[in-house]
DNA sequence: TGTACATCAGTGAACGCGCGTTCACTGATGTAC
DNA sequence: TGTACATCAGTGAACGCGCGTTCACTGATGTAC
């Protein structure tokens, strides 16, 4: 067994980690080029290997897209899992799973390109709401650190331990994914306004998720009987 | 000057209204197949031409794309607009106005895809907050319709003649166009949790928008000092 | 310790395909006389 | 009213390219004896 110095090394006839070196290689190219623009030659060539090879470790393209989603996915969950275990007070640990979401769609647009923009694949069960990787077994036995939802209706539980008066926090759960999922995205896509006293995505995603919070229930009794 | 008998008839030699039948033809196929698995050669078989034809009305395939993105601009303004002018209250008419975003992304995917996943091509200045295809002036005069954004903002303004305390309407504008983008996209990816209990994307960007409305400040004052 | 062997990760050449784009050409059209 | 002409939208063939995928083969590796 050759030991693995990096992804993109390679010395001698076998890769020695081909597999994981791909799936990097190709996180690298949707982040760069997006997912449309991502080619499985591309991919072989960094990482020193003829694109036939690809095909020793997956079905085909759609294969390893589905792969660097899933390890999206897992690592999204693990990056809020450990917001949600930080230190500080509960509302200081809420906001920073907001702050880690933003980041990580900022700093892995491969990932969130992979997860969000790919076609799910049948069979494969690894969306935001799905059971998540880290609940699939694997050689050590099943992990079961549950997944990104689960964190964030676990964490607003958590902050928010009186409840929102009857609302399902699933409910609020899923407004403040959709807000954070549409900063980040409009974000990635150059189309959130800037300028001078408009707010980062940061603070707009800090202010609107309290709004939800608290605003939740007024507004439904708001537009009650409508 | 023939007739026009319908965007993918086609009776002779000359088409006589190509340009608007290969738009209309793109925005079905990205509708249908996204952004990246439309081609050129489906949109003019058709339309019942040559690939070649094409290029009397377009530099190439980004143009089309970009056209159509355009073309979405401005049909969702247009709508956006038609929702503000409607009757009813004003509550009445800015809870249409999300209706109205939401339906758009629903019915019109290739309008939507075009507009927000292509690369914003240099100089053109009609996303969401730029000057918007309303304004531009064509050979009938400008129209100065205005744009998206503005009717939201100018939405939120007469919907709350109270005022925000202080808060910036764009700010909270771009809270709400953030949460109506973020639950578009993810119902068109599916990645929308759907169930009994749970609330259906109108209800959701109802009860959230009204949310952010009336919980921005709170939110503020809670996290100030920061 | 040395050797024969099974395993299988990676090779390299080739495939069929469909893409966007170009080019010289053609034929329908409307207009000037 | 008829005819010559300019215009230009669409043709059709071809281009170079790069894609994902396949296949028989090879050579490095670890293991059994």
């Amino acid at each position: 067994m050759r030991h693995w110095r990096g992804p993109f090394d390679r010395q001698g006839y076998h890769h020695g980690n081909l597999k994981e070196a791909l799936i990097e290689a190709a996180q690298r190219f949707i982040a760069e080029r997006g997912l449309g623009g991502f080619t499985l030659a591309d991919a072989a060539k960094l990482v020193g290997v003829t694109p036939a090879a690809l095909y020793r470790h997956f079905r085909g393209r759609e294969a390893l897209v589905a792969e660097v989603a899933f390890r999206g996915f897992d690592e999204l969950a693990k990056r809020l899992g450990k917001a949600l275990q930080s230190e500080g007070t509960a509302l200081e640990r809420f906001t920073r799973m907001g702050e880690a979401y933003l980041a990580f769609a900022e700093q892995e647009p491969g990932f969130y390109a992979a997860m969000f923009s790919a076609k799910p694949v049948d069979g494969a069960d690894c969306g935001p709401w799905g059971k998540g990787a880290s609940e699939k077994s694997g050689p050590e036995g099943p992990r079961t650190a549950g997944n990104a939802f689960d964190y964030l209706v676990q964490a607003l539980s958590t902050t928010f331990p009186e409840g929102f008066q009857g609302v399902d926090a699933r409910f609020i759960a899923i407004e403040v994914w959709a807000l954070s999922h549409g900063i980040a995205t409009l974000d990635a896509a150059g189309q959130l306004p800037k300028g001078p006293g408009l707010p980062d995505k940061y603070e707009l995603l800090r202010a609107g998720v309290l709004a939800l919070v608290h605003g939740a229930l007024k507004g439904k009794a708001q537009t009650a009987g409508r």
